[in-house]
DNA sequence: ACGTTTTCGTGACTAAGTCACAGACGATCG
DNA sequence: CGATCGTCTGTGACTTAGTCACGAAAACGT
């Protein structure tokens, strides 16, 4: 049956490097793993809360953190579209409880791959293991480039990185001092007095909950000094 | 033929999870795999250097660091007896290079299996592939603790932590203040002042590039504090 | 013994984080 | 509409961490 109603693969359009997979693996995904839609704000795995699937993200972003006991925290990376929550898995197999959490940072559609069919294609499958690896391998990466910023970057130049990276298309982010002091790994009032230089040298507009691009070019010039 | 002489797998006694294996498995490791003897201080992977095999430490350290281009470092990991340096296999896996580099801290006796080995072992041994696994799951594990201790936890704490971790047996550690920088990713003027205010205590002997630790219990107060 | 290299000490400064509190905005409800 | 309340932002005073520029002391080789 090559035309499944509802337990299709179609999804598999958004996973390149699984577009390779034999026929049978396509039809083993189209079975057992089920689209799965999670409302914003949703915890996908925490400390003590593992998660019992391998999540395929297809729409939306999961955002991956990290959360000490003094209240503070900080974002490791997100998953988002066409990306593996590869941590999940990891989870599952270190006794250490890791302190690292995954929440839906917006509504999200995601494959979820029973832990049974994940191990099957990995057992069968060498571009499915091509797929995981090079998931664990980007994320490592990330976690490469987060322990890099925090030990050695100036907190002003990160700054001025996430206010680019996380400004939309009319050039205005909606978030609250303390939100961008969270994805820093670091505390509102820097983040406030910092803030404050930017607007003061004409870079930045700043309103309550909401912080709108003037000078991109400034901002883009401090984000890449060294 | 049973018993090798040169080539066989006795070394796979240090792998607890590896002793599961097949006995076609064991032979595969035993034809293809080669034990090698590296000094201390040797390059075993790098930015634009990436390894070409599959490392198994059975003797000796690998300290696995990032270098920023200020000179700065911190220490990531070590990966010793028993271990296996998976970092390796996913530089061959990531285009982004990776700022980490690995460098022998003793010398090390290793098994290095090839790409080949290594990619046919992945495909017909689940346990292998669990042994890979759980590897990964450690060292992201490991990165995790590292982000959470630069990201917020006190210098000072950390040096008592380090210094208690690194000493042996007789309470001495052989390192100069920028060694212990370097591991922490700070700076040896830091290091240097708190290092004195710990003499000042009574806490530990400074003589130059050894410290003696004199009040364990007092270093393990301050290493468990919050 | 001498110069060289490495390690360590220190003061003065900038950057980041802590603590405590005040003020300002915006939603909601009489 | 105006009072109220929770959240968000501003700020001063302080501690901790990192930077810069030295200089002094200890080990090393020839």
């Amino acid at each position: 049956m090559q035309e499944a109603a509802a337990n299709d693969a179609s999804w598999l359009g958004r996973f390149p490097e699984l577009a390779v997979l034999s026929q049978d693996d396509r039809d083993l995904l189209g079975e057992r793993a089920a689209v799965v839609n999670l409302p914003a704000g949703q915890t996908i795995f925490a400390p003590g809360h593992p998660a019992e699937q391998f999540l395929l993200v297809l729409d939306g972003t999961v955002r991956v953190q990290q959360s000490a006991a003094s209240g503070r925290e900080i974002v490791l990376y997100r998953v988002s579209s066409g990306e593996s929550c590869i941590l999940t898995t990891a989870c599952l197999l270190s006794e250490d409880s890791y302190y690292a959490e995954g929440l839906t940072e917006t509504p999200v559609i995601a494959v979820a791959v029973p832990r049974a069919a994940f191990d099957a294609l990995m057992a069968r499958s060498s571009q499915f293991r091509q797929f995981v690896f090079s998931n664990y391998a980007q994320r490592i990466a990330d976690l490469l480039h987060v322990v890099e910023e925090v030990a050695f970057e100036r907190i002003d130049k990160r700054l001025a990185q996430r206010l680019l990276e996380r400004a939309g298309e009319n050039g205005e982010l909606n978030a609250t001092h303390q939100d961008l002091a969270s994805e820093l790994g670091s505390v509102r009032e820097v983040i406030s007095r910092h803030l404050k230089e930017f607007q003061r040298r004409g870079w930045i507009d700043l309103s309550r909950g909401r912080i709108a691009l003037v000078e991109r070019a400034a901002l883009s010039r401090l984000a890449a000094s060294d």
